[in-house]
DNA sequence: TGATTATTGGACCAATCGGTCCTATATTGA
DNA sequence: TCAATATAGGACCGATTGGTCCAATAATCA
């Protein structure tokens, strides 16, 4: 991947998360980016809309990189990932103070009705997101009541997510996500086996 | 309140749930309600922001009528309230078919950053909502345990609302909505001190 | 009746949109 | 050296944007 194309990536990145896809024009693209002129950008993008899905697709490989991976690291009980990976997200949400939703629960709200390419997209982004947790929730099934639903746990666990982290932009308040991610930990220690190893250890404050 | 100017508010809403409100032009709406021309539309609305702000009203009352309400029906245990309320959001979306999210939610993924104005008045909408769960919650503090914290808790639920509606909107399935409010109503359970009075009933499905 | 409000219809505006095309010059690596 | 790629800069396109202005006619109601 060309250095310049990074660079138009991770300013239409900031555009985007900042005002909205359909706001953020090709010609603030390649003011952002630096770029001498429109002959410059579709040099690299052939349309804004693939510039749009390959943003979404950086997004992406960053949370896996920076949050999902958490939930792969073999040397931490599985519950024990689980708590630190909310606490990542809280931490990424820190980062722009508050500010700024989440590239995916964006981007979805804007375009999961009007544009299928991006509805098919996110849906990606979403189920492997939640494959990463029911992943997870298979490793600690020990720990866990017999009756747990990974499916339908790991979908709460996102959307419970998502909608505090668009919360907490609304508010401006980041304590907000904190309480949310608190209560999400207490939910998840709810399906845990009474006398389970010890887990969920980061819920307590 | 004029028929033409709720004419002109209702197709607006639904123009502004299918394609959000950047997306949605004035002369779009005109169409939608069948005005005349530009003038007609400027006789109702003095700007689009303007239309954009009364849409948010008109949605919010709506919702207060059709959900909120609920929360607030005197001759039904507080819990169970909180139950069949969010059976009604589970109902209202699928009015759609699991398409359109909530109203709230897209505005505010849409316009949060970009856009003080909006940002202040879906804040307000959030709050009317969570101070409304805020105060079945107290109504039924003698079922709770002593340490539940209404504010985060309905903060919770709201988020994990408005997430649910979002996925589900993205994947087109209701399930996802029905799980999450299955998981919702169990994880209010939690709250409730053991040996009170029946609570929560709806839970079970 | 007369005044107010509602409706119709179209011309017009500057700005912005995504996108194309063209020419010319650097820079790079085989 | 030669070809491919990158950078530069600008003209241009049709379509659409939110919004204004104007003139004329209908409908309403005191």
């Amino acid at each position: 991947m060309s250095e310049r194309r990074l660079q138009i990536l991770d300013a239409a990145a900031s555009l985007i998360a900042e005002r909205g896809f359909t706001s953020t024009s090709v010609d603030d693209v390649i003011k952002g980016a630096k770029l001498s002129g429109k002959s410059h950008f579709y040099h690299y993008f052939k349309s804004k809309e693939e510039l749009g899905y390959e943003v979404l697709n950086r997004q992406f490989e960053r949370f896996a990189e920076r949050g999902l991976a958490i939930l792969r690291e073999p040397m931490i009980d599985p519950l024990d990932r689980l708590s630190l990976f909310i606490d990542a997200v809280v931490a990424l949400q820190a980062e722009t103070g508050g500010r700024r939703g989440s590239p995916f629960g964006n981007l979805a709200a804007e375009l999961a009705d009007a544009h299928e390419g991006f509805r098919i997209r996110i849906e990606a982004v979403f189920e492997r997101w939640a494959s990463q947790i029911r992943s997870l929730l298979w490793e600690a099934r020990p720990q866990l009541h017999d009756d747990v639903d990974a499916v339908r746990l790991s979908r709460f666990i996102i959307a419970a997510l998502e909608g505090a982290v668009l919360m907490t932009r609304v508010k401006r308040d980041l304590t907000v996500l904190e309480g949310i991610a608190f209560d999400l930990k207490r939910f998840i220690a709810m399906h845990v086996r009474d006398g389970a190893v010890q887990s969920m250890r980061h819920a307590g404050q």
